[in-house]
DNA sequence: CAGGATCCCAAATGATACTG
DNA sequence: CAGTATCATTTGGGATCCTG
């Protein structure tokens, strides 16, 4: 039922008080997902590239240290955005991608994407300091 | 231009890796915007309010204290989300509320929504731990 | 190659007390 | 009422070195 809320319902509802963050309404676990300097630049990643390799990543991504991106991607895996498969090769071969919980963030990104540019110069403005 | 975007050319814009996050897309300034363990559920208060003062706020959100609060409004105001009006009563009078730009957050909520019903059972899945 | 282990610093959060 | 000040604690981030 909820997949089929139109926009109009959320506000109501909304409005209402109904979907609360406390409440029914998941905004916040999606937001905890997404929580860490490298989270969205290395999911951003696996919108380019279908499978990535730990190195390719650490290339792409200058400044991430191992440890950092180690962590990303295990919280990452562990929320179950991206997957992650292991050959059993010499040297060792793993291999990153977008789960389809995790491709599905795309819309969330497209309308983020909107909002700043709708935005942009009240953000540029504000971070400024 | 960029607001006309449609979801078909930001998907290929992103595959081409044109929207990067550390190029042209504006994802990580509103996720830094709405990092902080109160911020959502603070906005949250403005999307059933249009005003609220600072002791109704306190009440609404059980557990969050004085410091906390106060420290999540300014930073709200600060990057422009929402207003803050001041009275010169006593005792004092001050509310706040939903600037344009912060209103204009409710798509991009209504998305994450639906992407938190879609998914729902993986999320709570990995919500465990 | 793909990481784990360890240690250190900075930022976020929280408890408590106080003020115009 | 609407906060600020201070201090303690927790979490996040990073540097460096090591390993199967």
């Amino acid at each position: 039922m909820a997949e089929y809320m139109s926009y109009e319902e959320y506000l109501a509802n909304v409005k209402k008080g109904i979907l609360t963050d406390r409440g029914n309404c998941p905004v916040t676990p999606l937001l905890t997902m997404l929580r860490g300097k490298w989270k969205t630049q290395v999911l951003y990643e696996f919108c380019v590239h279908d499978r990535v390799r730990f190195c390719q990543l650490k290339k792409d991504l200058p400044g991430i240290t191992n440890t950092m991106l180690s962590t990303t991607l295990r919280e990452l895996e562990s929320d179950g955005l991206i997957f992650r498969e292991q050959f059993n090769e010499i040297p060792p071969r793993v291999e990153y991608g977008f789960t389809e919980m995790g491709r599905d963030l795309l819309p969330v990104f497209y309308e983020i994407m909107r909002w700043g540019f709708k935005h942009e110069n009240e953000v540029l403005a504000g971070s400024v300091d």
